[in-house]
DNA sequence: TATGAATGAGCGTTCATTCAT
DNA sequence: GATGAATGAACGCTCATTCAT
């Protein structure tokens, strides 16, 4: 019926025979992509196997079901984008200037790499326990970066306060930065720097100062 | 699983043939309860009819097809929490103080509503198109409150902001509420104003003033 | 939901009580509307009910089945199309022109009750048993006049034919209408008049003489 | 049901995994005899699939869905009645002789493959608008072929025909024949060429000859 | 009498998963 | 190692039919 419609498209004649690790990637790329744009339930193995040039059998043998497919998927994410940001951290400086350049590279991570952010955020958090559980893993480990720069800061004031203390503020963050994240794709003219600076603006200074006409800014020249 | 809820009238003597409106709404509460319990793809129409005590043809000629049954519950569960939000707001108090009403009834509201929320939230905010449009007109209603009640209250200090300036504020608010609610979830010895209270003193006064010391509470006696 | 659906487009309020016999007309009429334009079984009883603005459980208690009111719409219309045919035969008349007296009136009947028509022949001939069985009934009387027609015609010959011996030529004469028919469907130009011609030059006089140049026509003013 | 069709080459020891193409055969048989046995509506495909002795997955995986597994029956079956009669009919003969032979041929098929029929003629004319779109594809080219075949016979004639005059002769000559076949059924004490005989006393004589004793035969010692 | 309310049963379709080669 | 072939199980949806009022 379809004669000729094997061959793929780049060059590599029948692809057989590669190493386990690039089987691996092509799948887990695929993955993301299909998961990204489909959604966890909607996806179908059938496309994602498509996607990565891979047959179904193979998939299942490396990654196993369509469930651990899919928490693959979210630590390989998730891992990339704790690294992303505590790279651009530098605990020499100020508390602000710390979370300012997570901030940056926050944003700036998630806007180089959308649809790792869809399957990380938005699916893994609507489906049943066995991911929102390692969504929450990734989320308390980015919340205890957070929450422990809080407490060092507040270490010589008058009312320390417990990393423990301070963890829902940094959950209140997450989450505000995720819901900015919906806002800034419906207005994609703004800079990842800027959606940073509001962030900064909201949780640094608050409403009362900011009605009052107090903003925050970067130190000197970054 | 909620026990007291509306107590079967006849005591389960085949209390049949009742009238469509109450029958819709008996749909709508089983809906809500399925799909908040196992999200909207996995939630069988199987499951929601044996919930609702109801046969399957009766939900199609009620409320039509998944998607729609589905996109009901959006609605009436959006309005709800709107409606109770908005009662609890008194025009005539300060900014911070309207804020701060809202977001206790919000997360009151919550606190009663688990399963609303669910349906409303974390299950529409990952389904495709017709669903997060819907989520998006309901988080858009919320949000311009916000914004308008941030904007008069700037309207007098040097730098008036309009209510457009101020969307990504009030978007990142709604955020931190929504992933304070996951946090509370797993510590929920917390009251709901301690929940409320939390998100003043980050968005009112910031981390800024937290770190120094300075926190937000209430005026006297309410 | 739907507050003023009621009352019927006619004057009629409330239509009720009407005798048995007007409600059975009004339910044959609706069904065989519905069940020409959709074919039997796509056609529900859902839709016959509300084209004959009468409710379902009534069409069972005066019809029947579904089975059995397709069944009672066949029994009608062809009684009407058997009658039709049978008041524009007159005995006295040569056997060919009672022949083109049937035609010109089966092809006038179908062309005023296109919709009978499709119910009559096309939907009955393709479902099974109980309606192949009672279009066979139809066709074999019609058949029987045909071919009681052509018997008497060939007594005084040289080879007189029985009744029996010129029933398959009858079947294929009733076939040849019927084929023509759709075809006349895709070329509306013609008329009722001219479809009987066709149906005489090549029934009557054959191939054979139509391409010898020899055609039939009427005898002289009817 | 048909003991000795093809034989189950390895004796239904567990003989899966078969290429693709005999796979679509089975189906394919599988699906005439159903559709020809029950309609087009009743046949579901729970009954296809038991019948091929195959899952319906494959089914769906191959043909793809009910529409359009009976278009492709459609297709292959008329495919085969088309090229059954083709290959009998000799350019070099008279008109007569040519008709008589496709007759010949068309009544021996028919006697061999009646479920092939009934699914071509009976269920194609009755369901909605794809399939039948698909029979007129058909039924024009059997039409094509008659009517320039009796156009040429014209040609030298006083009284010259074009073909497309001649159009709906072609069509009441092929609804003649199918009534026929209808006729046949109940009477098979018949033979396919008694059938053919018939068909040619009526088309190509016309009842005006028979009734006179003059019939139709073929030529000498075919 | 007349009907809104109700359902059992079934259909077309799809998908994650696994054999057999 | 790699895959085309294969399926059990389930899901969304509809329909003819009947009950209770």
């Amino acid at each position: 019926m379809q004669p000729d419609q094997h061959s793929r498209p780049t060059g590599r004649t029948k692809s057989r025979r590669l190493p386990r690790a690039v089987r691996e990637r092509q799948i887990l790329d695929a993955a993301v992509e299909v998961f990204a744009e489909r959604g966890f339930h909607p996806a179908s193995m059938d496309e994602i196997s498509e996607t990565a040039g891979i047959s179904k059998p193979m998939i299942y043998a490396y990654l196993g079901s369509k469930d651990e497919l899919f928490l693959e998927c979210l630590r390989r994410e998730a891992a990339r984008l704790i690294d992303a940001i505590g790279e651009a951290v530098d605990p020499e400086l100020g508390p602000d200037e710390q979370l300012w350049r997570g901030l940056q590279q926050f944003f700036a991570y998630v806007n180089e790499h959308r649809t790792s952010w869809a399957v990380l955020h938005r699916q893994a958090s609507s489906q049943g326990e066995p991911f929102s559980q390692e969504l929450a893993t990734f989320r308390s480990r980015a919340m205890g970066l957070i929450s422990t720069l809080l407490a060092r800061a507040t270490v010589d004031s008058q009312t320390p306060m417990t990393s423990e203390q301070l963890e829902p503020f940094a959950s209140a963050l997450v989450g505000a930065c995720e819901s900015l994240i919906d806002w800034w794709i419906e207005h994609p003219e703004h800079t990842a720097d800027g959606m940073a600076m509001r962030v900064m603006n909201l949780t640094w200074m608050g409403f009362g100062d900011l009605i009052a006409g107090r903003t925050w800014s970067p130190a000197e020249p970054s």
